[in-house]
This record gives C-alpha cells, sequence and structure tokens, in this order.
RNA sequence: CGGGGCAUAGCGCAGCCUGGUAGCGCAUCUGGUUUGGGACCAGAGGGUCGCAAGUUCAAAUCUUGCUGCCCCGACCA
C-alpha cells in the first residue's frame, strides 16, 4: 500500500476526550473515529490490525478443536425468556420492537441462541464433546462507557461454547479452552495470567479471567512472580499434557481485588515473589453445568437411551479489547511496536524523495520487488519533511523500517527495526531477512 | 442513576465576564524553496459559534429549556 493512497488520518494533537494512551494513539494513529458514546468505527488501519487478531485468536480456537459458526447480532426475546435471563439482565441489555411489535434484542451474550442451536440438531452422546464458537459484535449497554474501545458499547467479542455428557468431560473442555486462551495471549505477546474468577450474571461454580499486565489496568493483580515463567510451548491438547499445564498454575496465588486477601497472599507467596500489579481483563471463562440446558430443556441421549442435560460452558475473549491493550502493555512513551503477529504491515518504506527523483524511483522499485514477494509494505511516497515521517511511523509501529534516503549506494537499503540500530543490506538480503522474520516462503 | 465539567473550522484552543461584521496554531489546497527526527515563503478554501425559544436596534457573548460528549462511583470481554 502506497500512503498517498491510503486512508490514514493522522492527527498530531491528542483529541481532548482520549484521557489514556491507548485510546489517544488510536485515535491520533488513525485507526478508529468515535460514533457516540461506547460506540466506534473501525478505520482501515485499526480494522486491518482487528482482523489479525481475530486470526491469531481463529487459528488457536480451531487448534483446541473448536467449530467455528455464525449466529446473528439480533436475537429473538423468546429463548431469552426461556431461560429465565430476559428480565434477569437488567438496563444492560438492548431491547428492541420491530414492526409488528414482536420483542427482539441485540445480543449481549449467545448462551441462549447456541443453546437452542445445540438442543435442535444433537441428540445423541456420539455427538459429544463438543465446542462451538463465533466471533461477533455484541452489545451491551454499560452504564458509563469510556477509554475508547477499551471499554464500550458495541464490541467484538469470541465466544465459544462447550457441550459435553458429564461434568468430567466438560471440565476437560474447560481446560482446553484454559490452555488455547494462554497460547493466544502468548502469540500477541502479552503476559497473561488466569485468576480465580466470581462468575457474576452468567452464574456457575468454575471460572477464570485473563488479566494482561499492563501499568494502566483498571484491575489490581496480586500474584508469584514465577507464575510469569510458565511456558505453553511444551503442551497440547491432549487430556495428560492439560491437566498437567492446569496443574502448574494452580500451585501459584493469584487473586484480583474482589477475591484478594492480605493474609492468604503472604502466607503463600514469598516475600522477594510477591508480585501486585495492575491487569486489564481479556478473556473471562466459565463452566456452569446445566444452568441453560435444564430451563431450556437441551438434552442428549446417552448410552442407555435416556435424555440427559447438558453439561455446558462458555469462554470469551474481548477481540476489539485487544489492540488497545497490546497498546497499553507495550507503547512506551515514544513509539509503539505491533507483536509481529498483528502488525497491520510487515515492513515501512520511508521515502525522503521527492515524487519523481532518484530516491522516489528506488523506493518504488523495492516496494514493488517486496509487494512481488508476497511481502506487505506500506510505502510513504509522501512529500512530508523526513521527521514527520519517522514521527508518524514511531505512531504507527510497523515493527522494521526501510529508509530510502539519498546517502546511500545505489543498490543499498537502509533496513532498521523500529526500535533498533540500523544496517545497510541490498534489496534481496532484506527480503531473506523479512521472510524469515515473519515465516514467508 | 448520584456528583462535577465541556460544546466556537478536521484536531488543539482564544473570544463570552463588559452584546456591535468570528479569530489563532496545526491540518487541507495552489505556486515556489526545502529534505536523515514534527521545514520555510507567498497566497487560498473551510464555521447557520450543539439545538430551540426568549431579552435586545443588535446575541458566540445575557436568560431559559433541550441534546450530545467527557471525568469520578457501581457494572463488565
Amino acid at each position: 500500500m502506497k500512503l498517498s493512497e491510503y486512508f490514514l488520518p493522522i492527527l498530531k494533537e491528542n483529541p481532548s476526550e482520549a484521557k489514556i494512551k491507548s485510546h489517544q494513539l488510536m485515535l491520533r494513529a488513525g485507526m478508529i473515529r468515535q460514533s457516540a458514546s461506547g460506540i466506534y468505527s473501525w478505520l482501515p488501519l485499526g480494522f486491518k490490525i482487528l482482523k489479525k487478531i481475530e486470526q491469531v485468536v481463529r487459528e488457536e480456537q480451531n487448534r483446541a478443536g473448536a467449530i467455528e459458526l455464525l449466529m446473528p447480532t439480533i436475537q429473538s426475546a423468546e429463548i431469552w425468556k426461556e431461560s429465565g435471563r430476559y428480565d434477569g439482565y437488567g438496563k444492560e441489555m438492548l431491547r428492541i420492537k420491530d414492526r409488528h411489535d414482536r420483542d427482539l434484542l441485540y445480543g449481549p451474550t449467545n448462551e441462549e441462541l447456541i443453546t437452542e442451536i445445540f438442543r435442535d440438531n444433537v441428540k445423541s452422546y456420539k455427538s459429544l464433546p463438543m465446542i462451538l464458537y463465533h466471533i461477533q459484535w455484541k452489545f451491551r449497554d454499560e452504564i458509563r462507557p469510556r477509554f475508547g474501545v477499551m471499554r464500550c458499547r458495541e464490541f467484538l467479542m469470541k465466544d465459544s461454547y462447550s457441550f459435553d455428557l458429564t461434568e468430567d468431560e466438560a471440565r476437560l473442555s474447560y481446560k482446553k479452552m484454559f490452555l488455547s486462551y494462554l497460547k493466544i495471549f502468548e502469540k500477541l505477546e502479552l503476559k497473561a495470567i488466569p485468576m480465580i474468577a466470581d462468575t457474576g450474571p452468567i452464574g456457575g461454580d468454575l471460572s477464570h479471567e485473563f488479566i494482561i499486565l499492563a501499568e494502566t489496568g483498571e484491575s489490581n493483580v496480586y500474584t508469584d512472580k514465577d507464575i510469569l515463567k510458565i511456558s505453553t510451548s511444551n503442551h497440547d491438547y491432549s487430556k495428560k499434557s492439560l491437566d498437567e499445564i492446569t496443574e502448574k498454575f494452580k500451585k501459584y496465588y493469584s487473586a484480583t481485588d474482589e477475591k484478594f486477601n492480605k493474609q492468604d497472599f503472604e502466607n503463600k507467596v514469598e516475600q522477594k515473589n510477591r508480585l501486585s500489579t495492575k491487569g486489564i481483563e481479556v478473556g473471562h471463562i466459565f463452566y456452569f453445568g446445566e444452568k441453560y440446558s435444564k430451563p431450556m430443556n437441551a438434552v442428549v441421549n446417552n448410552k442407555e437411551g435416556k435424555n440427559t442435560f447438558l453439561h455446558m460452558g462458555s469462554y470469551g475473549i474481548g477481540v476489539s479489547r485487544l489492540p488497545a491493550t497490546i497498546i497499553e502493555a507495550k507503547f512506551n512513551d515514544k513509539f509503539m511496536k505491533w507483536p509481529l503477529s498483528v502488525t497491520p504491515f510487515h515492513v515501512a518504506i520511508l521515502s525522503f524523495g521527492k515524487t519523481g527523483d532518484e530516491t522516489d524511483i528506488k523506493s518504488q522499485n523495492i516496494y514493488n520487488f517486496l509487494k512481488s514477494h508476497n511481502i506487505d509494505a506500506i510505502l510513504d511516497d509522501t512529500n512530508e519533511s523526513p521527521a514527520s515521517k519517522f514521527k508518524n511511523f514511531d505512531l504507527i509501529g510497523i515493527p522494521y523500517q526501510i529508509v530510502v534516503g539519498s546517502k546511500l549506494g545505489k543498490d543499498d537499503f537502509e533496513f532498521k527495526e523500529i526500535d533498533g540500530d540500523k544496517e545497510i543490506l541490498k534489496k534481496e538480503d532484506i527480503l531473506k531477512k523479512l521472510k524469515n522474520i515473519y515465516k514467508i516462503d
């Protein structure tokens, strides 16, 4: 993409309504624009990042054996009356009437709908276990939306739902999601800590929140430093491996404010290992047994041919919250640097030439060369000053840069990591390097 | 919902107290000069001053009502 042909409205000053770093940066880097309180449009750059994050989530959910589908944003009130949550959910739920005066709602979550789909189409224990998920926009009419896309009313969520015959099997499904979440956040270069959590309005008795450590987070976090050393890289989705990884985490103390107990913390964690910091909640998983299957009569035949209520769990990741979370966790006051897995472009080419001159031609040349080899580059071919280009790209945060100026030889290019030292390379070497970094064939 | 604040050009702001032809910086457009960390000169375009009513010869400015947005609290991916 050539910057001169792209839609990237960059702001030099912070809009006054943005109070936290990620909100300011997302507005300034032209990622989002607000359309109403807690409701945002995603501009091309932000949308590209959002889609990449979505893809990381999708791939790891698939690896865990979950199957993707897509449910609508608008739901009928009927099923919510069946589960008893139509009255229970409160004002957070946006209620709508259609032209025939039928009660509809903009889905804040999908337990009812997925339960209806499942019970209508699955009749045998032989189809179990099964985990279904979708990545869809949700609406929760928050009392006070704030912090940009961090706490907004309309947001993109990945929500999975597990169906099992017994509680034991359901706990295994829970562990699959537990590991999948850890791997997703690892791939996004985020430090996520699972915390025992309250089950909230969704209900159930087994639940973890996934908290990303970030100075500017909203939740207080108390844990053991060693918990950060646990690696998931040697774990797969076999039962043995899942049991091992969940056991590893159980050994360490970790709690947010609601569950924090000073006495316990000090008893269980050595002084030198105590970590109390801030975090952002990005995921929440629940096992809730028969909470929905009973009132909605979701059953399958077991081996004896008898109807048995399904054991269910649900698992959410705030996908649209993640771009902001990554910024909060990684921005260092000077520049942004996106993880390799979600960077909007592989490399930025900053041309210090002027339309049509030698430097400009050289820039166009390497841009076309990389493009023809599947490298997604953005070429800044505008007539801005060099200083201004550097500043803009510090803001946008593409991890690698190629700087094309008049100071180098005809076949030489300056290549650098955004926060690293420059090296002088030929274009073939740059291609080789980028292919290696991004694992492109 | 309780408490506080704001609304003037795309963004940041001044003007309001004390009513009299709407301004500044950045951004945008034209021409030229520049080019390795937010360049310079000259010129140009862009605003029913959030909406409505009232007071007045005259309202961005005073009065009243409404709407929107932001901040602090409870809620949440």
